[in-house]
DNA sequence: TCTTGCCTTGAAGTGAACTTCAAGGTGTAG
DNA sequence: CTACACCTTGAAGTTCACTTCAAGGCAAGA
């Protein structure tokens, strides 16, 4: 599978797949005869791994690192799964403020549908707590 | 309370109070005699929710169009409501977002695990789905 | 009065994560 | 054989959200 193809699978760029392969977001990919980039099922893993973390916030760096360590072999299991278990906890505190935050938003517009129904003034609307 | 201790309140800088406030994140304000800055119960108020909507990924730029409205007064009301609208469905599919990839990080920890139980090699790791 | 530690502003600088550009190579259809 | 749509690289540019800098004003203690 060519980049162009794999930018369209994954719903990203050939920019930023050349971009997340030069700086060591995904090992080498394999490439045919020309030089040209030719996709294998395990590139597209990768992609699609990193993409998902992206996503989802984690940082290029720490993901760079995992990737380095993943080439470097078998030696590197057990700091490789740390990683993973770091940027897990790290996520799920991500989750918990973001549902916090959603808690009082949906307070906020609670009170913007009282305040509509009761006809009152900007001041008393919702800022103060 | 001045800005130093509104920031340490927050802990945010002084810095990116003045920031906030002059991008217009925040609504001016409230200064003493000197032109110091003195902020108001309401003024916290508006750092505070600004604060938690940033944390939980909400774009300054559509929290400066909530802001700017507020300050055009109660005509606007319908329109603020459904930019904390729009912003919590946002917010949903964030979380939703980050609850899936949370999900594929536990799969791939277990599959480490079981790696290093079996002692089986790098290639067989969990890359490949 | 001088030092110290606040505060002010406008402007320039930073870091992260791409994105775009320039210059050129490859491959197939007409 | 040439047009066209791909591909390559390295380097420079962009955007977002701050952060730092420069130059100076205000206030209280020694």
């Amino acid at each position: 599978m060519n980049i162009k193809q794999a930018a369209e699978k994954f719903e990203l760029t050939t920019d930023t797949l050349r971009y997340y392969e030069r700086i060591g977001l995904i090992p080498p990919v394999t490439r045919n005869e020309s030089g040209y980039r030719d996709y294998s099922e395990i590139d597209l893993n990768w992609v699609s791994f990193i993409k998902c973390m992206r996503e989802a916030g984690v940082s290029v760096e720490s993901l760079i690192e995992y990737v380095s360590l993943f080439q470097e072999g078998a030696d590197s299991i057990t700091t490789r799964k740390e990683i993973l278990i770091d940027q897990r906890n790290e996520l799920v505190e991500k989750i918990r403020v973001m549902q916090e935050t959603l808690a009082k938003l949906d307070e906020k517009i609670e009170g913007y549908e009282e305040n509509m129904l009761a006809f009152q003034t900007e001041k008393l609307a919702n800022h103060d707590e």
